[in-house]
DNA sequence: CGCAGGCGTTGCGTTATATCAATGCGCGGG
DNA sequence: CCCGCGCATTGATATAACGCAACGCCTGCG
């Protein structure tokens, strides 16, 4: 279904950094012209389809990444084999931060929609980062804001019962419009992320429907009651 | 009764960091003896007593902290006033990472146990950090490590039943030694760590003594039986 | 066209957790 | 010394979530 998506142009191959349309709000938002003409190596661009693999845990990897458009899933595993989807990785924001101090990836990232990024060799982050006092900066805010998901993350979808996470959930995936709307995933993902079971997370799913919090526009793809969803919130 | 434990030296003053027992595990510990004659600023220690606050959420500090010694939960609140501990800081860890990139602070970071700090300026770090590289990487370094346990957090403990919860908690907070001990906090605490309630947890810790698994030695102080511990991790 | 596999949904019995309430213990203040 | 407060514990009951299994829908493939 989400494959069908046509792109736009052929992506997979190299950029052209300064005519990049999110110049504005990616991580080299603080580069000069003169800054991009010291970058020799050629930026790789990268295209992913749903389920497909951009790095996993444990490699160590020498590149980070700036998601262009689409949605990536990073996941952990626990030693028993359960997983957990700690975090996802949104339009501009950065990706495999590990890199840069030359440690192993901490998940699995996988996409959950048809995603472009561009990727990043970690030594000339590192390099122009020195270099450049507005990228270090950045940087560091990149990281601090990564941290402050992740602790969002904890408290608003791991606390409290089922049909609030999921609530939570939907009111952070909404895009803006009218009627605003909301694209979901598989219920294993989305259990995945609440710490809830698949079963739970559909049977949620179900009664929000029933009860028109939510209406199926298209494949996983509804549309939102915004009053009533903040009513499951609080 | 933790307030009780005497503190060796008068503990709020300023700092010889030069001297400083642990300088090799803490953030400065990239820096040379000429480093240190550039910090015009003492650097201020502080000692806090269990339930006392070192910042809180929306202050802008323009501060960092290590903790030398002593625990410190960083606490988070919903909109509905639930509260949840979304980290444990420990000795060496440093805290409030956000002063340096100018962000108010995210949490309340209140002492569990009776805690001594060093207490550094923001300015002073920032101006460090880019004159010394180590400095640099080191901060990158901290910065990688939070969120690393940000997602260890949610992972091990906001995932599966409220028994592996605990026993998961107890392994992290293992103090060597033997038989191993583990310190323990009040039950509301234990619950707001684990995202489950303050009976929930009793049940659980009383269970856990009733079984052996756990023996008390003093006042939230066990000794713990490690293999049946493993055995209720999974 | 039929069939198999993936996924969402739903039913049902079991288990875990929340919730409300009562009790007991230890400590500090009057 | 007694009282009151905070905190841990425990009980009883309600509610929520889990776990397993069945079913249906859709899709892709032979």
């Amino acid at each position: 279904m989400h494959n069908r998506i046509p792109l736009k142009e052929a992506w997979t191959g190299t950029a052209d950094c300064a005519q990049c349309a999110i110049r504005g709000s990616v991580l080299f938002a603080g580069l000069g012209l003169e800054d991009f003409a010291r970058v020799h190596d050629p930026i790789l661009q990268i295209a992913l389809q749903p389920g497909e693999t951009l790095y996993r845990a444990g490699e160590t990897g020498q590149r980070l990444f700036t998601l262009r458009q689409g949605l990536i899933k990073l996941v952990r595993y626990l030693p028993d084999g359960t997983q957990r989807i700690v975090r996802l990785i949104r339009s501009t924001d950065v990706t495999g931060l590990e890199a840069l101090v030359g440690k192993p990836y901490e998940h699995d990232a996988i996409a959950l929609q048809p995603s472009e990024l561009c990727c990043l060799p970690a030594d000339t982050v590192d390099r122009l980062s020195r270099e450049n006092p507005r990228l270090h900066r950045e940087l560091l805010d990149r990281w601090q804001r990564a941290l402050s998901e992740a602790d969002n993350w904890l408290t608003e979808l791991s606390t409290g019962p089922a049909r609030q996470r999921v609530a939570r959930l939907i009111s952070r995936l909404l895009e803006e419009g009218e009627p605003p709307r909301c694209r979901l995933f598989g219920r294993e993902d989305l259990g995945a992320m609440l710490g809830i079971t698949t079963e739970t997370a559909s049977r949620t799913i179900a009664d929000f429907r029933r009860r028109g919090i939510l209406r199926e526009a298209g494949p996983n793809l509804f549309t939102v009651d915004l009053p009533a969803l903040q009513g499951e919130i609080g």
